[in-house]
RNA sequence: GGUCUCGUGGCCGAGUGGCUAGGCAGAGCUCUGCAAAAGCUCCUACAGCGGUUCGAAUCCGCUCGAGACCUCCA
């Protein structure tokens, strides 16, 4: 068994796995801000650190993952006025911040469970861990690396660039930070340009606020993450994961903070995965380009051409690899979509060869076939340990797939195979498809009176065949085919069907 | 403006010095009452120009093009 490597941004190479403590993993990865709803572009971070929880897990590692919910900072929604917010109004009339927060948690957590991702260890709420941020905002006080402006509190970035190397894991340089000047409101209260906030005092109108040794206010943009994963993960802890373009100021900053607070840097290994893009351009707020999860999912957005399951969306972001930029199409989904079933089919395919691996023996007919199955089963480790290469491991599967059908299909003997070779092939099919890349079959075609109702159709279609009736057996066929059900006529004279 | 990344066949997308990635689409064939599916075969690319090398998509330089970060952002 080969180690796992992970390309770690820190260092910009890729790097042998090793835990802290031998047989635990600590891993963070940056959560979701809920005010408002997930899209497409946040759907890759979560489905590409759960398989590599899913990975760390089945290689034996007892893991903690962390991630976090956003749910503390300026929160409005569309559609409900700012004046909402005023207190001359009513209690239920007024935008209530954690119904908003709720709302949007609730349908974050659906999303996840449509991409079949596991939850994970602890998900804690920013607003649940205000105690946690302010001991730690005070230690930074402390520390003589932070500052009280009024009501606000601010990192000093010079300080902390004169001792340490701020800039080190997103490859920026502190001179540049420093010129740079933004304009931006409340610069003035800063020391410096490149300061960044660790409390802001509350503006009147701002509804979320909480009581600190500075005034109400509300935490800045970086502390949270530091201070939970330092309670959860501890001083120091193995991953830290998150999209690439939180890696300038956020993880930064993270740095940064957790440097001066536990006298230690704080993450082993950094994982940054790429964007989403759209006609090559980032998918973003910004740039107003996003189609929503559930707008994905129903096919309602006018650059869809129609709904895409979920799993299609999970397989179409595991055929590439994380750290490549991933360009969204209907095309390219289509395509992963059609991949995705032909996948399937061909593992249900193996599954029913499975019932009778006792026709097998200790000698495969077929050598040559014998050991192309073997090394294109072995070589799946290899991949996965490179850097998480989801994109190899699913080539090679799909090059097992014309193997499993043609011995389906009988143009291919079962005994080419030995009975260890196929163990083999089952297995490792199972573990990386299903275990390892989370992936699951779309059809649902899992109801027993269904079942039993298109057991009747095919029966009555057999004999009218056995008639040579077509004008019968192509009315079952087409009609179903209208209703979605594809009835297909297999070699052997049995008939199967899919939704 | 600064920092950085990328440019692969019709589309998506692996791949960092030598061997067909893979998927989707397309063409032909086989099987089949027909259809669908499946199997077999074909389509063999690496922005451009130089350089290094026995050999480069892969290393170096330049040019062109695209993008990301520098501001909330997965």
């Amino acid at each position: 068994m080969g180690d796992l490597k992970i390309y770690n941004s820190l260092t910009r190479q890729k790097e042998t796995f090793e835990p802290i403590t031998p047989g635990y993993v600590g891993m963070y990865v940056c959560g979701p801000t809920v005010s408002g709803e997930s899209h497409l572009g946040h759907a890759r971070p979560y489905v590409t650190f759960d398989v590599v929880y899913r990975y760390l897990s089945h290689l034996g590692y007892k893991v903690r993952y962390v991630r976090n919910i956003t749910d503390a900072g300026h929160f409005e929604e569309e559609g409900r006025e700012a004046e909402d917010k005023i207190s001359s109004k009513a209690v239920l009339e007024k935008l209530e911040p954690m119904e908003l927060v709720q709302k949007y948690t609730n349908l974050f957590h659906w999303a996840m469970r449509q991409f079949n991702n596991i939850e994970p260890s602890i998900e804690p709420t920013a607003t649940g861990h205000i105690v946690e941020q302010i001991e730690m905002i005070k230690k930074l006080l402390a520390e003589g690396y932070a500052y009280e402006s009024n009501g606000s509190v601010y990192f000093d970035v010079k300080k902390y660039a004169s001792k340490y190397d701020y800039g080190k894991l997103s490859g920026r340089k502190i001179e540049d930070l420093l010129e740079t000047t933004r304009e931006l409101e409340g610069q003035e209260e800063k020391r410096d340009a490149a300061d960044f906030a660790l409390w802001k005092a509350a503006p009147p109108q701002h509804i979320m606020r909480w009581q600190s040794p500075w005034g109400e206010g509300f935490p800045g943009w970086h502390i949270e993450c530091s201070a939970m994963a330092t309670k959860y993960l501890g001083k120091q802890f193995d991953i830290h994961g998150g999209g690439m373009d939180l890696q300038f100021p956020h993880h930064e900053s993270e740095i940064a903070q957790s440097t001066i607070c536990n006298h230690t840097a704080p993450v082993k290994y950094w994982m940054h995965n790429n964007m989403i893009t759209i006609n090559g351009r980032k998918m973003g707020k910004s740039y107003n380009n996003v189609i929503k999860l559930t707008e994905l999912f129903s096919g309602n957005h006018p650059l869809l051409s129609q709904a895409f399951h979920p799993m299609v969306v999970r397989f179409f972001i595991l055929q590439s690899q994380y750290r490549s930029t991933l360009d969204f199409s209907n095309e390219a989904l289509q395509a992963s979509e059609k991949g995705l079933k032909r996948l399937f089919d061909a593992y249900e395919n193996m599954l029913k060869l499975k019932e009778r691996v006792g026709e097998l023996t200790d000698n495969a007919g077929d050598a040559d076939l014998d050991a192309k199955v073997r090394r294109l089963v072995m070589e799946l480790e290899g991949f996965i340990n490179d850097d998480f290469n989801t994109a190899k491991v699913l080539a090679n599967i799909f090059e097992l797939v014309p193997i499993i059908n043609g011995i389906k299909d009988k143009t291919v003997p079962f005994n080419a195979l030995s009975v260890d070779t196929f163990n083999l092939l089952s297995a490792q099919l199972k573990l990386f498809l299903l275990d390892i890349c989370g992936l699951q079959s779309v059809t649902e075609a899992d109801n027993e009176k269904l079942k039993e109702v298109m057991n009747l159709l095919i029966e009555i279609r057999k004999e009218a065949r056995s008639r040579k009736d077509f004008v019968t057996s192509d009315k079952i066929r087409n009609q179903l085919q209208s209703i979605g059900i594809s009835l297909k006529d297999e070699k052997d004279g049995t008939m199967s069907w899919s939704i």
